[in-house]
DNA sequence: CTCTTGACGCCGG
DNA sequence: TCCGGCGCCAAGA
């Protein structure tokens, strides 16, 4: 179904991992590497572009709360659409509110 | 097998 | 806050 030809379980597990963040939450590449337990944040960022096509992408980005390079501009119009807590600057997501562990639904963004 | 590259992370300066 | 450098890990040339 969602899996594409040369897809391996790798890519399998950060996708869906990445499809489990909740709107208006984020992940950095770094969170869903300890997540899968595997590789480190370059994999995840390496199997988003080459598969993140088809799962919520902009909601994982560095570490910093920066939007995935390249592709700035796309990840802050839907951080906007879908009220991502965002930085007063506006250029970067305020990662200490919408970072997401991927512990359970009920948060607490102390 | 070696060298370079990349949707990264962290520590200085 | 911005920049540079080093570390990390897998893929490609």
């Amino acid at each position: 179904m969602s899996d594409n030809p040369g897809m391996d379980d790798y890519a399998e597990a950060v996708l869906d991992a990445v499809e489990r963040i909740p709107p208006g939450r984020v992940m950095a590449y770094g969170d869903v590497a300890e997540l899968v337990g595997g590789g480190g944040p370059r994999q995840v960022g390496r199997v988003m572009s080459l598969y993140g096509g088809g799962v919520p992408w902009w909601r994982v980005l560095r570490a910093d709360g920066s939007p995935p390079t390249g592709h700035e501009a796309r990840a802050l119009a839907r951080y906007r659409a879908e009220g991502t807590p965002l930085r007063p600057d506006g250029r970067r997501v305020d990662m200490r509110r919408a970072r997401f562990t991927g512990d359970f639904p009920g948060d607490n963004p102390k």
